[in-house]
DNA sequence: GTTGATATGTTATAAAGTAACATGTAGCAA
DNA sequence: TTGCTACATGTTACTTTATAACATATCAAC
């Protein structure tokens, strides 16, 4: 799996695609992919960045979709509680999963000059922590890596 | 270095130890450890548990240490900029380091049913993703694991 | 003792998130 | 068809978390 986020890529594409496999994924799984949560995501494919919900409902207050915080944030736990999006604590803010349909555990890339976020995958890490927690007893259900540093446009325009 | 949080500790001297390891850290780098910034950083040890701004605030406020939350979060600012507290993104809420002085990358195993917190280290995690990211050209200053599970307590509380 | 840098005090407000209850809707069962 | 159930949405009001902005204090260096 490759980090997803700083580099060229088909988007059209990438958003019906992620549309098409939740929808399927949905469909499987009798869940409910109502407009508002489906219009959700797309905005988050769409814009291919982490927003904030308050950001999201600006979109959807313009499409009368929904005008309240609790419309959002219901959407927004729906489709990070079965993996469609992720929330990035670090910005209180949410994007689209980049590998939409695989179990895995994500790893974000925040570039602190501008908070692009790419999606990376911390597999590997998760077994490291498995050894490193198994003596406390503790029992991972879910883990998330994230990381803070410069992408490479940044890179260039600091120097 | 032991996941710390989980298990029985001589928990006097882990405070005391604590401040004076940033006492000296402190007087070495003309940092000033403040009275506000010493309690906040006190606070955090005793409680030994991820704590909110406005928790440790109150505890303040009873002490006529600063009554207002830029006073608090003042604090935890030069305390997390210094590495001397972590911030659990996920909690919103702040822990005294475990590992104080040494240079880590800290891993954080978050309870979800108690929200304890013990600090393990994810420092192989970080070569994992550098190797990962490499590719995109992304430069990690900073990382952070955060894992959800359940703690030992909790576990067995569960059965 | 004036200056500059850093820390604190204080007011006010922004930003993020949720509780609680009313309303709508879709599928199933009598 | 009706009515029941489960789930989704609409809406009000509010809580929690965090910060901007400006005034004041402290302290070390000149």
């Amino acid at each position: 799996m490759d980090p997803v986020g700083f580099k060229q890529h088909d988007h059209k594409t990438c958003i019906r695609s992620g549309l098409k496999a939740v929808d399927a994924y949905c469909a499987d799984h009798s869940l409910q992919f109502t407009p508002v949560r489906r219009r959700v995501l797309e905005i988050l494919l769409q814009q291919h960045r982490a927003m904030g919900a308050y950001d999201i409902l600006d979109i959807l207050r313009a499409e009368d979709l929904g005008s309240q915080p609790p419309v959002v944030y219901r959407a927004l736990d729906f489709l990070v509680r079965h993996g469609f999006a992720h929330k990035i604590e670090r910005l209180n803010a949410f994007i689209a999963c980049a590998h939409m349909g695989q179990d895995h555990t994500p790893a974000f890339l925040i570039c602190r000059a501008c908070d692009a976020v790419a999606e990376a995958d911390a597999d590997p890490a998760r077994k490291v922590l498995g050894q490193a927690t198994s003596e406390s007893g503790f029992v991972i259900e879910q883990a998330a890596v994230e990381a803070l540093g410069l992408c490479p446009a940044c890179q260039k325009a600091a120097q």
